[in-house]
DNA sequence: GGCAGTCAAGTACGC
DNA sequence: GCGTACTTGACTGCC
């Protein structure tokens, strides 16, 4: 068990993903823009390693734009070096990536060209994971999409495109239960229709629930990795606060995290923190998941 | 200096 | 069909 946190960190002293607008693009702000995230990733990677966060999420922004038309620049060529870098440490320290394109990502749209833009983002994604030269343990998660009225033929079509897609596509994506429309229940259908693992996101199974029993959640998912795929990711995140207020220090809940943990035993995962405060969140979860005997230490 | 509006990309839903 | 909510933070521009 790895346990990891999304795309930022607040302790290390490196501002990674900064604003970039399509209004201001130029080959130098990309440039100098993917310079930086790259260095920000080496840091926090290394704050990761040294506090025993094995587990860690790219933000999709580390090269902006660059499924965008306007991007013509070859970042794979200017930056190899820097990310071959990145992901020989990530192997050498046992760690793992994940990486999550956002809601713009919809292979099942009725829209053509959402489709369009959906695919050049995927093959974007898995030009990240080649440019690491990291195996598919790595994973990049996806929603199945909207709904359009008629859920059976929405899952259908997002069977069709996600068969035509290309294999080295293919080969890196998971797929993920989301919080309103397609439950654990639904990407278990399409993992037996496509052979794609499914990464099970324990609040959304509680928010938008199935019929499925918890422990059965979890066996059935974990079905749906191969060893080539490496341990079942999972999301988790703690309850959200129902009160109206405004506060803004969200942090995990360390007595429902100990009960996904009992929960989810004897199941080994590793575990992505969705959580505000990041790798504060994270620390505390290690510290706890460290008397777990799923819990993997480094080096 | 502070605050509100805005930002590449989508879908659901109410009117 | 159109506008707004969903959701996040930080930048941008206006005062």
């Amino acid at each position: 068990m790895r346990i990891g946190y999304p795309c930022i960190n607040r302790t290390v002293e490196c501002q990674g993903d900064k604003t970039f607008r399509l209004k201001n693009y130029s080959e130098k702000r990309l440039i100098e823009t993917v310079k930086n995230n790259l260095e920000c990733l080496e840091k926090i990677l290394e704050y990761n390693r040294k506090n025993q966060i094995l587990f860690f999420r790219i933000s999709s922004d580390i090269v902006p734009f660059a499924s965008h038309p306007i991007c013509e620049f070859d970042w794979q060529g200017h930056f190899s070096e820097d990310f071959r870098s990145i992901g020989r440490f990530v192997k050498k320290f046992n760690m793992r990536i994940s990486m999550h394109p956002d809601q713009f990502i919809v292979l099942n749209s009725k829209r053509s060209e959402v489709v369009e833009n959906s695919v050049r983002e995927l093959v974007y994604h898995a030009e990240i994971m080649d440019a690491m030269e990291l195996d598919i343990e790595q994973k990049i998660q996806l929603h199945i999409g909207g709904m359009y009225g008629d859920k059976t033929a929405s899952k259908a079509r997002f069977v069709k495109r996600y068969v035509e897609l290309p294999e080295e596509v293919k080969k890196w994506l998971v797929l993920e239960n989301d919080d309103r429309i397609y439950n654990i229940e639904d990407c278990l259908d399409v993992s037996g229709r496509t052979g794609v693992p499914v990464l099970f996101d324990y609040f959304h199974d509680n928010m938008n629930p199935s019929e499925i029993e918890l422990s059965e959640t979890f066996k059935l998912v974990k079905k749906t990795w191969k060893a080539k795929d490496g341990l079942p990711m999972v999301d988790y995140s703690s309850q959200r606060k129902k009160d109206k207020s405004k506060s803004h220090a969200e942090s995990i809940d360390l007595r429902d995290f100990r009960r996904f943990l009992d929960d989810s035993r004897p199941h080994d995962m590793d575990v992505m923190l969705e959580i505000k405060d990041k790798e504060k969140s994270a620390l505390k979860a290690v510290r706890l998941a460290r008397k777990d005997s799923r819990f993997l230490i480094n080096g």
